[in-house]
DNA sequence: TTGATATATGAACAATCATTCAACTATTCA
DNA sequence: TGAATAGTTGAATGATTGTTCATATATCAA
């Protein structure tokens, strides 16, 4: 009888110990999941130039639009997925929203990004 | 005559001097496009638990699998994203191929990642 | 050599995603 | 009030992505 499936509870553990080692210090599923939508948020060329854009000045859609070369309605979808994300926050003046960096870390997150391109 | 399709020529500046500046401190389109690619291979579940695994313990494929709850041929696909970016290095010891955390870096981004989603 | 095991990989499929277009709201100002 | 403008949003569409399954490669041990 051959076995084709690869079934979970099959696989055999090489270091046991510090399997259940690491599982203990593994954080939270909610963590987790947050952490990578995070990533996932910043993870997509539009997004990261906003980012960098806003970590220069607060701008607004219209403007965002222009240095980007693409259309508000592109820039305003993507401000949808940074807002959720909490990565910006946005302030309106008349007819104008003007968006900015919701914190500092978001900065140091990018730096660090940055950073780890850089030696790549 | 009913305007609808939306031109990226049209689109009015609201500060011209600011765009303009903005655009000059702008990175490189290859440096954008290599750090979104780097958060995007953060931004899933799977990855993400591998490389906060990784932060912990040098690690097989074998264990990460066990660790996580899924197979091998996931981990071994999600792995190989994580080498493309430079995320994670590994050694080959006989059979078995231990992955690791490429360099300290990755460590620094990922906490400030998890700092920004504890102060959501 | 043969069988077993660790890992890698290609193809296929469903799910997710970014952009576009059209339509809508809200605000200004003439 | 009504036209113009800034921004948002829903639906549609093509592209990308994560997982699964099957198979391939590499190493070890008998």
């Amino acid at each position: 009888m051959k076995k084709t499936r690869e079934e979970i509870c099959e696989i055999t553990y090489i270091d046991k110990k510090k399997v259940s080692a690491v599982k203990k210090k593994m954080k939270p599923e909610m963590t987790m999941q947050r952490l990578s939508e995070t990533f996932k948020a910043l993870g997509d060329a539009t997004r990261t130039k906003i980012i960098f854009a806003l970590s220069q000045e607060e701008l607004c859609v219209c403007d965002m639009a222009h240095l980007l070369g693409t259309t508000k309605s592109a820039v305003s979808h993507q401000l949808r997925v940074l807002r959720n994300m909490k990565l910006v926050k946005y302030r309106k003046d008349g007819k104008i929203v003007f968006y900015s960096l919701d914190d500092e870390h978001i900065k140091n997150l990018f730096d660090e990004g940055i950073r780890h391109v850089k030696e790549m």
